[in-house]
DNA sequence: TCACGTCAAGCAGAT
DNA sequence: ATCTGCTTGACGTGA
């Protein structure tokens, strides 16, 4: 079991996620900017490995506008190499790598052109792992997307869509159950006819379910993730109290992540911690697993 | 240096 | 019909 925490590190002291206006776009200004946010990204890995956190979710901002009609900048060969080292640095140390597109990319949408800018970016998101060299191990994870009134339909078309998809995005592709509109009930049945695995979101699951047993449930979504996908990712947060549902902690409640241990029981999975507080919840987190033996 | 209006992209739910 | 959250967002202009 591995503890993460995603994009973003309050003490290094950079951030990988440095991006600019559209308006202000040149291969010069992508070209410093990405190198920053490598540069960012390489210092975050070696803090985490140092406090023993070894699962990271790589902000979807490392390259600005990466999908855009506008880059026609070819940043894959200009940062080859920093992309390979880096990879080297996840390989040898065995960090487990996540990305979560935004909230745009909707492989269910009605409109043609948004699928197509969705997969665009999917695509994207595939490169960074690829040049990386990483295995399939690294996920891409998405929600399933818009109901539109419909959603058997809207599942469907989901299923549809996601059978068109290279094998670079469908390697690495998985569904996560959102706070409002698909459960892990439905991304289960997603994941029946299309083998896709089911990233579980322990907290969108305690606001959006529909009572299922929490452990058969947990075993039926471990199982989606076959050997090469290796352990089953998780999101995992608490509420912050007095907020409105679905507001994430600002620290973790180790007490209440405890409690989310005790139902995994001896399953392996790797944790990622949506809390505002970032790393210094995953360090009391990690140290906790340590101390648990 | 700081505040705040604005920024590529979509959806659902609240007001 | 318009606003807000999503991931406590980031940029960059104007003071």
């Amino acid at each position: 079991m591995k503890i993460g925490y995603p994009c973003i590190n309050n003490s290094v002291g950079c951030k990988s996620s440095r991006t600019f206006r559209l308006r202000n776009y040149s291969p010069e200004n992508l070209k410093e900017k990405v190198k920053g946010n490598l540069r960012c990204l390489h210092k975050t890995l070696l803090f985490n490995i140092k406090n023993n956190i070894l699962f990271f979710r790589i902000t979807s901002d490392l390259v600005p506008f990466a999908s855009h009609n506008v880059c026609s900048y070819n940043w894959q060969k200009h940062f080859r190499e920093d992309f390979k080292r880096i990879g080297e640095l996840i390989k040898e140390n065995k960090i487990r790598i996540s990305m979560h597109p935004d909230q745009f990319v909707i492989l269910n949408a009605k409109k043609e052109k948004i699928r197509i800018n969705s997969i665009k970016e999917l695509r994207y998101h595939s490169q960074i792992l690829d040049l990386m060299n990483l295995d399939q191990r690294a996920k891409i994870q998405i929600h399933v997307g818009g109901v539109y009134g419909d959603k058997k339909a809207s599942m469907e078309r989901f299923i549809k869509v996601y059978a068109t998809l290279n094998n670079e995005i469908k390697r690495r592709l998985v569904i996560e159950n959102d706070e409002k509109s698909y459960s892990a009930s439905d991304c289960l049945y997603i994941s029946s006819i299309t083998g896709i695995p089911v990233l579980f979101d322990f907290f969108h699951h305690r606001i959006n379910n529909l009572d299922e047993d929490k452990g058969e449930l947990i075993k039926k979504i471990v199982s989606t993730w076959r050997k090469k996908d290796g352990p089953a990712m998780m999101d995992y947060s608490s509420q912050l109290h007095g907020e409105r549902s679905g507001r994430h902690a600002n620290q973790i409640d180790l007490n209440d992540f405890s409690e989310f241990l005790k139902i995994l029981g001896d399953i392996d999975a790797d944790i990622m911690l949506e809390i505002k507080d970032k790393e210094k919840s995953a360090i009391k987190a990690a140290k906790l697993l340590k101390n648990n033996g």
